[in-house]
DNA sequence: TGTGTCTTTCAATAAATTTTGAAACTTTAG
DNA sequence: CTAAAGTTTCAAAATTTATTGAAAGACACA
């Protein structure tokens, strides 16, 4: 396979795992566009490579910025911003993983505490329940949150290993 | 906090959770219905509880089956389909981590593969920062989805207490 | 076979999300 | 201060995705 084809094909790749993951497609395909690219790029390149507006390419740009995946690069001499992504795929999980756990995970949790206690008839087949399925789930919540928290304490090699060695 | 206000807090806060991943709203609405509900739904109960058309029901509800979360109830003498959910939060979360390892992880996998042999000069920094960069998200891809592989086989205990030793 | 009950399909419609592009704004340098 | 170079904003347009509802299909049973 051909470098351009390989690079067309990871970005396309990238972009509809996104769409998965209620990420949108361009900003992960800004995303993969500059974690292969060895220098950082302006958005004049970017706008150019993925032939996107230029709105288009500061809105997602800032946003990867604030999901803390890219870093914006000042050349001496430049007038221009340049961006680069950070481009070790543990550092990139790591930090996913902690932006997830803070948009999603603590949201959810604390809704959780606020719907555990309910005043009702506790004989009622409804609100038994309800409750013992939103506890389980509550401690489901809370062992996840856990574990993303060693996680993000861990090496890769010293995660992996250990885990790895659990399937044996 | 009264049983009704609770049940639609809850409703209300797992589909919002849903869209974060890729799942419709309606469909985590109706997911999160069945399991809170002690019995089985009719398709005109769950429209009637959330406001929906039949069809929308219907095509969601398939869904849900689809990714083995929602069983399908035959109640003798009954003319109509009833609907229940898995209720154990761990089996909930094995089978969700199963059918995205499927749909996500794989295809991902296979393209990482398709692409991480190019033809060209090794010594082009564009080429060199990107057969690196694949081959590093390879390794990481791979090991995702061998963790994945021990916790579908693992108990909730045995997997939590495990990992969450190594936090000590 | 005909009838009533329930399910499925899908084209039309509605809603939500993404993208554009031009105007407003900011910064740097002379 | 002014012009040039660049960045940001955001309302309108385009696109994508979800929902409806009516019609067609399936099934049980007399």
């Amino acid at each position: 396979m051909k470098f351009e084809e390989a690079k067309n094909q990871f970005i396309q790749a990238w972009g509809t795992l996104a769409t998965q993951w209620g990420i949108s497609r361009t900003m992960a395909q800004i995303h993969a566009l500059l974690i292969i690219s060895p220098d950082p790029l302006s958005a004049d390149e970017i706008m150019e490579e993925l032939s996107i507006s230029r709105g288009n390419v500061n809105m997602n740009v800032r946003e990867l910025i604030d999901w803390g995946l890219v870093d914006k690069v000042i050349k001496p001499g430049e007038r221009k911003e340049f961006f680069s992504a950070e481009k070790d795929p543990w550092k990139i999980t790591k930090q996913v993983a902690r932006e997830r756990k803070k948009r999603e995970l603590e949201p959810v949790l604390k809704v959780l505490d606020q719907i555990s206690n309910i005043e009702g008839d506790k004989k009622d087949k409804k609100v038994k329940t309800f409750t013992e399925t939103i506890s389980g789930i509550k401690r489901m919540a809370a062992n996840a949150d856990k574990t993303i928290e060693v996680m993000l304490k861990a090496e890769e090699n010293w995660f992996f290993n250990s885990l790895l060695k659990l399937l044996k």
